[in-house]
DNA sequence: ACTGGTGTCGAAAACGTTTGAGACTCGGCG
DNA sequence: CGCCGAGTCTCAAACGTTTTCGACACCAGT
């Protein structure tokens, strides 16, 4: 392990100078820096982020919390897809993206706060988690930098897909395709699905079309199981739905799996509808037609939100942030009459 | 932030004492200890991470390597599923996940290796990477405590997945429900995909199976486009097979969508069998014949001992762990005959 | 009474870095 | 000639821990 002392000494100069010359002061000649400099690349040398940490109270590192309700964290497509690209983005501008937990062997565990300030993460991103739980709005309440993903808080940035619009469109579309009788199985309560389901509400209005009870119901987000079961019963009401909206894409296969079991065809004999846009989505057959979140997007522009925050946290004023996403026409919606 | 010091002034001892208190150190009478204790914790202490690790030279910290191939590193179920697993026990011993990688904003962009010293993890866990990159290679020939994960390095630990038994075991099981047609398409060329095709070749010819030419076939993992298009080309073959295998649960996906839009179904005209035994594949309808690799497992083992070669390196001996899977009998593989 | 041991505790150095306050040199200007 | 400012560079303290070593007290055994 190489050190600043090291290259003092092969430099012969102080490590102070060298200390400076390697952050960019301008109080180094400009000659002297570029030797240094030379001198420590040669030399293969790295600083100590611990010993930079414990000086600066500058980690570069983020922190990320993605708790595993039914063990889904990181298999959970689209949250999996939007990390991905926070982490790309916070990667290419110097952080390192460490997750949040409670554990921490030593006996006591630590809360997600306690970890944080652990760890002194410059910044933490939320994500996919119970947003009501004291221990994550203990962390959302604290003087953390911080970014939520998909639920909002006030006076806090957050970065939320537009299930406004995107419910709105759907309905649009597949109204213009001729149907009449939709029926919607949303999700379990929260605020993502609160929305949708305003949503669902207005635009049906809004469209001059009935809603029969009978056509709500509910299901747990990425379940099949119980997508499937609500299939059924929506297929053996008097006058079944001509096309099913589901909570999400994956759930959306229980849909087809229904159907197929009474040898029943997409789109031919039903239409379906999921809302996501992840990838499987467009390798099922037939394509699926949903609402495609741009979650790319989602995560670049809350990491580099987080980060101006960072860096900057006067200048940045906190709040919501909506990402618009597209309708993307699959073949499971049939056109009809 | 309260400190060492602060405990200390509390309690009327030094912060050396408190140090030791806190770390369980037994030149501490027992009742200051607890009183110390006590005092800590109602003040809501908890140490400096950073401090800790210059001093120690210990992060409790591990760097998990989980490239970006194709933009797909969290989204790759089989590895995302595993890298969930990993983590959850490193969390539990007390271990903090952050991800490595060579980006590092100070133009002069880090190895793999050196962003790992840079960060001063404990231990690194290399996944779904190209094991070939000098760059990889760099990180596993080095001093740290490593574990790779689906693919072998002399000397290190690595957790690989049964390929050949899990081969093996398929064909056994489509070969009982009579298939004597079978075609592979199998992944692009690695150490995995070398391991099933040879698996592949041996079993069949220990069935005393013939594998004509064209029933071999080569398509990317996780694509189904090209899955698909190899799937007609076997279709139009003059004896087409009966069964096909594919790369993996994802691609399969392909054989579906081919076989769906020549009206054919699985699996009365044709037979399907993944490999992987993603969520997915008890999903999609019908369910996916495949071998099911257990990835909680994988994960659970690999920091498990990773974790072992970290506290005590030298007791450890360095080699594989070949963990089971097992065959999961969807309903994509038909009975002939 | 002296020795040796044991059980508690504290002083201080160390880990590798950053940073403000000064020290020195050198021109240029009044 | 003296002074000032600009340009370079160094000193040394500091960040919050851990850990070695020694100090001290107390007791048992001789």
């Amino acid at each position: 392990m190489i050190l600043l002392k090291d290259i003092a000494a092969a430099c012969g100069v102080s490590v102070a100078t060298v200390s400076k010359a390697l952050n960019g002061h301008n109080d180094i000649g400009p000659e002297t820096r570029e030797r240094i400099r030379k001198v420590a690349d040669n030399m293969g040398y790295f600083p100590n982020s611990a010993a930079k940490a414990l000086k600066t109270n500058r980690t570069f590192n983020i922190g990320v919390l993605f708790a595993d309700e039914a063990r889904s964290g990181l298999t959970h497509d689209f949250f999996a897809t939007v990390l991905d690209s926070f982490r790309r983005t916070a990667e290419a501008a110097g952080f390192d993206i460490t997750f949040i937990n409670s554990s921490h062997a030593q006996e006591r565990s630590l809360s997600y706060l306690a970890h944080s300030r652990y760890r002194g993460f410059d910044g933490v991103c939320i994500a996919c988690v119970d947003f009501y739980d004291p221990d994550v709005v203990d962390l959302v309440r604290s003087e953390l930098p911080i970014v939520t993903i998909d639920h909002s808080f006030d006076g806090k940035i957050s970065v939320v897909s537009d299930n406004v619009s995107g419910m709105h469109d759907l309905l649009h579309y597949v109204y213009e395709m001729g149907h009449r009788r939709i029926a919607y199985i949303h999700g379990l309560p929260s605020a993502v699905t609160q929305n949708r389901l305003m949503s669902f509400y207005r635009t049906m209005a809004e469209l001059g079309l009935a809603i029969p009870d009978e056509y709500i119901m509910e299901a747990p987000y990425r379940s099949t199981s119980e997508t499937r079961d609500c299939t059924f019963t929506l297929l053996d009401l008097p006058t079944p739905p001509t096309c099913i909206f589901y909570p999400d894409d994956f759930s959306a296969l229980g849909g087809y799996s229904a159907l197929q079991q009474r040898k029943l065809s997409v789109p031919d004999d039903i239409s379906i509808v999921g809302f996501d846009g992840i990838r499987l989505s467009r390798h099922i057959a037939p394509r699926l037609t949903t609402y495609r979140q741009d979650m790319e997007q989602m995560g670049r522009v809350a990491a580099e939100r987080l980060i101006e925050l960072i860096e900057h946290p006067k200048d940045v004023i906190q709040e919501p942030i909506l990402v618009p996403g597209s309708v993307y026409q699959g073949e499971s919606v049939a056109r009809i009459q």
